[in-house]
RNA sequence: GGGCGAAUGGCGGAACUGGUAGACGCGCACGACUCAAAAUCGUGUUUCGCAAGAAGUGAGAGUUCGAUUCUCUCUUCGCCCA
């Protein structure tokens, strides 16, 4: 009996599977489709522990669709545009696209060592200009349709590396790399009209109901439609204007209104242009973030202007008009009114400028004379102080009525309002999907023609100037546009733009014509499930919806809205955190324990090791796991068995040393059964009905009925546990005698139920026992799911007395009759008054005594 | 502050539509093999109790013959939005 040797077994049937291009998928009108696709990575360098979770997760699900007769497309690529490749090779002196490439061939040898079941003739890449110029295509397209703009907005400027800033790399409100505090700066910027598809963005996630809720929530909260009204504030003042519009959600508290707040942006400001104290305050403003947490959590400031706004609601009462920093001219009308009792932004700012707060909204509970003070009450309650909008119940009545009385006066009207912005896609970069634009010299844009496309990136560039490295490159920038000399845009695309349609890319990847093939998309869109982390439940899930949509525009020949069919959401994967005694990151190579409890640095047992609490791996912390030493070290089959064992996978599982040796050991002990079973195979005869063949039968086809049903239901850590249940019960069996036959049908089953984990295993145990090869996923023999004996619990008062085991489907009769023989059970009951028998055949009776 | 979700042995976690709580794995204990250790195999392992038995799924209530599962209140933790 050899020892498994699975370097060898998994290089084999790796190369086998390389070789006869087993994964290969074509469109076949004949056959049902399924499109299983999983995030395509970043090419960071290598691959780590989470994607090992997700795209184990996806080729399980892969491999057990196809065993169901469906055409399964897994393909996989790379998301290969984006900073750290700039980053990398600004510090390393080497080419993006070669820092890219070289990444990228380490990954795609690390991901074919998991032996995933991927069509790599469809591997892509963002970056290689194939794939990016359909991008441009698009581009020009959705700029004919309307559905691009350029128009100047605020950026996170770093003043001292001279380039902007997204969102997430600034930190308490400082570049993360300069550490300068981050400036507001208006630069053109191109927009997708994403906001021309608010409502049916919000409307279809009702339709997606294999998607979590979660996420689901998540991005109707992100859309953040709110019912409101607008409403004209007539003017009074010095300067010639003579009314503001703002929108608010809150019209009920309109008689709390003490100050008219404005954007530094409003069109009002034309008129401070000139003004020293307004300059001077616009420079404070920008020092503020363009983040709405910033803007929550910042101090409020103000600039008095000469204005007063008049309230509709009661002419008589004037109220002062500020620029303030905490109005965006993006959201609503860039104009609030300012309600200091019901708003924690408004109450702060008229605390500091001394204005009145007028409580008009009491809690249920209070009573009339009730006073806001420091904090804004902004709960349910009763409207006061409020003349003829007195006693209107709040939200529920209170905003309604209001409308409705200014919509009657002709002073505003109800009005829907979207949280949602317009997508900005510019970005200061080299690394990135040039954007097909350019301008003449007097500034208009131009279109740059197809038959110009690709625009390509130059291929040799200054990554050590400053600002976009792009900008210096002026021969690079020339262009001809008919007859006129231009120079391009240097902005390229957010990279979350390449991740948008890279799933229709996938359906005809060699396609040159145009983005994608009309044939291929109809057949394999859409994406049946898609697998992922869930931190992208917003971004790219919804960036990725509106691109379908923006493509499906003006379109009659594209009819896809919805990209993703179902949705799976991986937790993380998470390890111990470890820490020296100067407070320094450990990472768990460098840590050692001689009992499981107390730990020490590497071959020093007197330097003590602090154990943090488990977190998701992550460089910072040096709690990762190297994906590539594990699969050396214990083999493909072991790491995917170990990384579905733990936990369900949509929640966070922690990486322990001791799981991934038992599922090593298992691997190992799965061998050494297929060793015995093979042995007992050779020494059983024709004879039927011996005395384990139904056993094995009854076994094999309860089996497969419980993976069926947890392969769906994604219980994949149940399916894991299956298996060991199987092999134990294998283990056990084995004296017992059988029918050579059924052993062998029984045996091949079992294997082919657990080929979607361990399937380099499975196909070494068919191979070495001359089976068939595995294709299809076993049927469910109905008639032996249904054991002929079952047992009954028997309760008495609800507490559980004993357990009898009968046929299948005796009546209540006959149960009584039995258990009032069974004496450990019957003296429960006997010479008492039995009040009531409840009964559920085949599960359980419940006799009730009377006191 | 708002929204969503979770809570089950020493640990990770099972439990189909309410019907034997703790599958499976880890850890631990004991035993076998061994001069010994490792590896391997076997047995046991919710708690209390010698046992019979009792208690038990974050806390408290409710519905029910029966609740980990359904309803309400609370506590703690996680995620998202602010």
């Amino acid at each position: 009996m050899e020892r498994y040797n699975f370097k060898i077994v998994e290089k084999k049937w790796q190369s086998f599977w390389d070789k006869n291009k087993s994964f290969k998928s074509d469109i076949d009108l004949n056959q049902k489709k399924f499109y299983c696709l999983e995030m395509f990575p970043y090419p960071s360098g290598k691959i780590h522990m989470g994607h090992v979770r997700n795209y184990t997760i996806g080729d399980v699900l892969s491999r057990y669709k196809s065993m169901q007769g469906y055409n399964v497309l897994h393909p996989m690529g790379w998301d290969s545009f984006g900073m750290p490749a700039e980053n990398a090779a600004r510090q390393n002196n080497l080419h993006p696209k070669e820092w890219t490439e070289k990444n990228i061939s380490v990954m795609k040898a690390q991901l074919k060592k998991l032996g995933l079941s991927i069509d790599w003739d469809r591997e892509i890449s963002t970056c290689d200009e194939q794939y990016y110029k359909h991008q441009q295509l698009f581009f020009i397209e959705m700029y004919e349709k309307g559905l691009v703009y350029r128009k100047e907005n605020y950026v996170n400027w770093d003043p001292v590396d001279q380039t902007v800033l997204a969102n997430e790399q600034v930190i308490d409100g400082k570049g993360w790399r300069s550490g300068a505090p981050v400036e507001r700066k208006k630069l053109n910027q191109w927009f997708f009209n994403i906001s021309k598809f608010s409502d049916d963005l919000l409307v279809s996630l009702n339709k997606l109901d294999n998607w979590p809720n979660k996420v689901k929530t998540m991005q109707k909260n992100w859309i953040g439609k709110s019912f409101g009204c607008e409403i004209d504030f007539k003017i009074k003042g010095p300067l010639p204007v003579k009314k503001i519009k703002c929108f608010t959600t809150r019209p009920d508290t309109l008689f709390g209104f003490s100050f008219l707040a404005v954007s530094v942006d409003h069109p009002i400001s034309k008129f401070y242009e000139n003004d020293t104290g307004f300059i001077k305050f616009k420079e404070e403003c920008s020092k503020t973030g363009t983040t709405e947490e910033s803007i929550a959590q910042g101090e409020k400031i103000g600039f008095k202007t000469m204005l007063e706004a008049v309230n509709p609601l009661d002419e008589t009462e004037k109220v002062p008009v500020y620029f303030a920093n905490f109005v965006l001219m993006d959201y609503g009308f860039g104009a609030v009114f300012g309600c200091p009792g019901h708003d924690q932004r408004d109450l702060d700012f008229a605390l500091k400028y001394k204005l009145p707060v007028k409580t008009v909204v009491r809690p249920n509970e209070e009573k009339d004379n009730f006073k806001v003070k420091d904090i804004a009450y902004t709960g349910q309650g009763v409207i006061i102080n409020s003349k003829f909008l007195n006693n209107l119940k709040v939200p529920d009545e209170s905003i309604i009525e209001t409308i409705k009385i200014i919509e009657e006066k002709k002073i505003g009207k109800k009005t829907i309002n979207f949280r949602l912005k317009d997508w900005g896609v510019s970005r200061q970069r080299y690394w990135g999907c040039p954007i097909p634009i350019a301008y003449d010299e007097d500034g208009n844009v131009h279109v740059i023609p197809k038959d110009k496309l690709p625009i390509k990136l130059p291929e040799k560039i200054n990554l050590q100037a400053k600002g976009n490295p792009l900008n210096h490159e002026t021969e690079w920038r020339k262009i001809n546009i008919d007859g006129k000399n231009c120079i391009k845009e240097t902005d390229t695309l957010d990279t979350f733009v390449d991740s948008s349609w890279y799933f229709l890319r996938f359906c005809s990847p060699l396609d040159k014509k145009y983005g994608f093939d009309y044939k291929a998309i109809n057949y394999w869109m859409p994406v049946d499930q898609y697998i992922g982390g869930v931190e992208h439940a917003i971004l790219h899930l919804l960036y990725s919806r509106f691109f379908m949509r923006a493509i499906n525009y003006k379109n009659e020949n594209f009819s896809i809205k919805e990209p993703f069919e179902s949705l799976f959401t991986q937790g993380m994967v998470c390890h111990e955190t470890y820490k020296d005694e100067n407070e320094n990151w450990l990472s768990p190579s460098e840590v050692e324990t001689s009992d499981g409890k107390s730990f020490f640095v590497k071959d020093q047992p007197t330097k003590k090791v602090k154990v943090g609490p488990a977190e998701s791996m992550s460089k910072s912390k040096k709690n990762t796991i190297d994906p590539e030493s594990m699969i050396e070290n214990f083999g493909a089959d072991a790491v995917r068995l170990f990384i579905l064992s733990d936990s369900p996978p949509e929640k966070d599982v922690q990486w322990s040393e001791q799981g991934m040796v038992a599922s090593h050991k298992f691997v190992q002990k799965l061998w050494l059964l297929n060793c015995k079973i093979k042995e007992k195979i050779r020494k059983c005869s024709d004879k039927k009905d011996q005395e384990g063949d139904l056993e094995i039968e009854r076994f094999t086809n309860q089996l497969i009925f419980k993976m069926n049903n947890n392969l769906e239901k994604f219980n994949y850590n149940v399916i894991i546990a299956n298996m060991h249940e199987t092999y134990n019960f294998l283990i056990k069996i084995l004296d017992k005698e059988f029918n050579q036959d059924i052993l062998i049908k029984n045996f091949r089953k079992i294997l082919s139920v657990m080929y979607p984990v361990i399937p380099h295993i499975i196909n070494e145990c068919v191979e070495s026992n001359n089976f068939e090869p595995i294709k299809q996923w076993p049927e469910v023999d109905k008639s032996l799911l249904d054991n002929k004996r079952v047992s009954i619990v028997v309760q008495i008062d609800g507490k559980k007395r004993g357990v009898i085991v009968v046929d299948k489907d005796t009546e209540e009769k006959t149960v009584m009759e039995l258990i009032s023989k069974e004496d450990k059970i019957n003296k429960n009951f006997i010479n008492k008054n039995i009040n009531k028998v409840f009964f559920v055949k085949n599960r359980l009776i419940n006799i009730l005594i009377n006191d």
